[in-house]
DNA sequence: CTATGATTTGAACAGGTGTTCAGTTAACAC
DNA sequence: GTGTTAACTGAACACCTGTTCAAATCATAG
């Protein structure tokens, strides 16, 4: 009855497409890549690309659903002990997990505009709902641990501050990345005021 | 011999191209725009553009640097005073400017991408030299005014955390432009140590 | 008015787009 | 071997792409 199990092609492909798809839309830019370009990455035609995916803009969709799902989970624990050993630990796991997933930030930031309005309104949840957690970190240190005038404003600048660090990092370049993600937990403790 | 000054078209439409493209560009991205569409902005057919323009990433490119020499030349008088007042000069300056022209801060940075190699080159060389004013100031005040450990990565989390507010503020939203810079400034100022 | 030349049209060029699908290939079960 | 079915090809669909250019249009100068 069934055929294929070992050799067969599917469970192969399948990540190929996605993995080929990632790193063309984050060189490029989605509208730039076309179908054919990925089915070429992967050693396939166009066509059989369907087979794995129902069309383009889902291909885009899934990689910026996954990966900010990923982050939704690896960011549970997050939050522990006081509010300034929480943010030290939110600003290591930031650096760390957005530098092992370059790509995929770059991606899920780019292409917002190319997601269709119900795909962006799902995907601007999932970022919404991860920018509450440090949010809770701040208000929790808000007039005792910490000094901030304005847990939303503080929370896209240090977002903004931390995320930036996948634009201009580069591992041959002159710090590892620990020794960026220290610098950066000193930048924000001050920033927010934390006490010594 | 002179033909047509009054009501000549040319000196309308050019402009009416440069913002048509900008608009397209920011909002859809600049590989989904095409000609024909910038053309239907202007409410000209898509030949006509080429009287203005010599090729589609020509229209690109001209955005990008003008938008970036505007910027170098209305900077050009930062930068004076104490360190802690070059600083929040710098801050109020940045916010604001960048407040005014969301779409080009917002084009020059996602479309970097788009740009053929040597053009690339020239708009990143213009973006160093801006960076460049702020990692100067910070300098003027490491082990003195301020506690910065490296000025370059501390350029970068400011100048990121800086412009990451053109991506969220809103006109009709809760701060006010100034409210926003003033708030900035503070944390800013906390970030590099700046003694009160 | 006519002549001039800037400005724009509209069609054409060679090629690319996402997507579909009948038909071929290949790996397994029996 | 044969039968089954997942996986893939290759061609086709209707349409869009940036760019060029002869011809038409239009506003002015004289």
């Amino acid at each position: 009855m069934m055929a294929r199990k070992t050799g067969s092609h599917s469970d192969i492909t399948g990540p190929r497409i996605q993995s080929a798809a990632l790193e063309l839309f984050a060189r490029h830019g989605y509208a730039a890549v076309s179908m054919r370009q990925i089915a070429a990455e992967v050693g396939v035609q166009a066509g059989a690309l369907y087979n794995y995916v129902p069309h383009k803009q889902a291909l885009l969709f899934e990689l910026m659903r996954g990966h900010m799902e990923a982050l939704l989970t690896a960011s549970e624990n997050l939050g522990g002990g006081t509010p300034g050993q929480a943010l030290d630990e939110f600003v290591r796991f930031h650096i760390a997990y957005h530098l092992e997933r370059v790509d995929l930030v770059f991606l899920s930031y780019m292409e917002l505009r190319a997601l269709e309005p119900e795909n962006f309104t799902q995907i601007e949840a999932l970022r919404r709902s991860y920018e509450d957690k440090l949010e809770a970190i701040l208000r929790a240190g808000q007039g005792g641990a910490f000094v901030v005038e304005d847990t939303k404003l503080t929370t896209m600048a240090l977002i903004a501050m931390l995320t930036g660090v996948t634009n201009w990092f580069r591992a041959e370049g002159r710090l590892s990345p620990d020794a960026v993600a220290e610098n950066y937990v000193a930048m924000a403790r001050r920033l927010v005021g934390a006490r010594a």
